[in-house]
DNA sequence: GAAAATCCGTTAATTATTTCACAAGCCCTC
DNA sequence: GAGGGCTTGTGAAATAATTAACGGATTTTC
């Protein structure tokens, strides 16, 4: 039971690690590096899982999905645990993305520092309206939009952000996959079709605020 | 058991709808209105479930929270069922909402369409840097910071946007929280600490791409 | 260096959510 | 208007996720 995972005993079916976990291994991971420009060391079940809005016990248990990391009595290395986190989320982190569809909200997403600073970098976007010698946005090459097969297979690019009409969500999402695309950050208002080997995370703006006047009193 | 809820009864402590369900009920509404666009008049849980992406069992669990609204061996009544859900999720869907934060995220926020589109009117923007007499964007007025609480209270704004700088964030939402807002859509990296009575849901968008970068296969 | 205080890792219990399976109801045809 | 074919609504079963409880390890204090 000790470090390894009890998979490598004969190469079980899989650690199966929840979803939730993993989404939460996010969360931790942005709570520890504020910690970390705070000059934190040490960090106990507790107070990361204060800040991080979740029950100590749920942090315990995520973590304890990936091994022993914490000392008793003290807490858990700062330190440690990013590069901990860092690997169980896979350390190509930095992976390349596509952004497709350079609308309003595309370009706004072009310009937001929030995903380099995490460490993803934009390759490209991609614009049915873009025309060859387009200016940059913010370092990123905006193409036309017939070049984007080319350049997700040629780049190796797993990764895409969505941000195209509901009309052209399907057809797009459809030339990603083929062209080797395993994971869509869909921001497009629709659900789209994917097959089981592809993931796809829809933030819907629309549908977040609807759903949150649900829990505002009348 | 029929129509009216059980907790009219004799003021049951709640229907309890589980969150989950109230989520699904925005994506449902979702593509009950493309329906509504092409003339369907009526669906089966089959067919709805499908283009939701859920199981077609879910869809009528879902919808048995609210009463019987569908017939068997026929389906769903489209237009029905959108009312219903639109009742679910409180029909004070023209809800006044304001945006704080009118930075390259923000003004993006304040020119999507799709909150419009889906019934919501962002009655005013409000930034740190916005002065008295600055331009409309997109027909929304951005507003000096220092007005704000004064402007929720007095426009009974139930509901914000939150598009503010990671050190800005639980400040302004402390403010907007005594100023009277209940629900907050938090665009800001960072998690809030709110009351229990506050809703908060947090987009963040790099946390949604590093999750998603877990499922990409090495 | 012993005792007290802290805090992790883990099992078990609880709670929430999803799925199954099927009875009951309704449409539609003949 | 009777019967076959669909499709809903729903209890019960299965699954997943969260929380509680606690043993045991480690630090800190005196």
């Amino acid at each position: 039971m000790e470090y390894s995972p009890s998979c490598m005993k004969e190469s079980l079916p899989a650690p199966v690690i929840p979803k939730k976990t993993v989404y939460r291994l996010s969360i931790y991971q942005r709570c520890l590096q504020r910690l970390i420009e705070n000059d934190v060391n040490t960090v106990s079940s507790e107070s990361l899982a204060g800040v991080a809005g979740v029950k100590p016990t749920q942090l315990r248990k995520d973590l304890a999905h990936f091994g022993h990391f914490g000392t008793r009595g003290l807490g858990y290395n700062v330190n440690t645990l990013v590069e901990m986190i860092r690997d169980a989320l896979g350390r190509n982190r930095l992976q390349p993305v596509v952004l497709v569809g350079a609308g309003n909200l595309g370009s706004a997403l072009l310009r937001y520092s929030g995903f380099q600073k995490e460490g993803f970098e934009i390759l490209a976007a991609f614009d049915i309206a873009a025309r060859r010698g387009d200016p940059k946005v913010d370092g990123v090459p905006v193409i036309p939009q017939e070049e984007m097969m080319g350049f997700v297979n040629k780049n190796d690019v797993r990764m895409a952000i969505l941000a195209v009409p509901v009309s052209a969500a399907q057809d797009v999402v459809d030339q990603l996959i083929d062209a080797g695309v395993q994971a869509i950050l869909n921001f497009s208002p629709t659900v789209v079709d994917v097959p089981d080997h592809v993931m796809v995370k829809n933030v819907d703006l629309a549908v977040e605020l609807e759903n949150l006047s649900y829990f505002v009193r009348n």
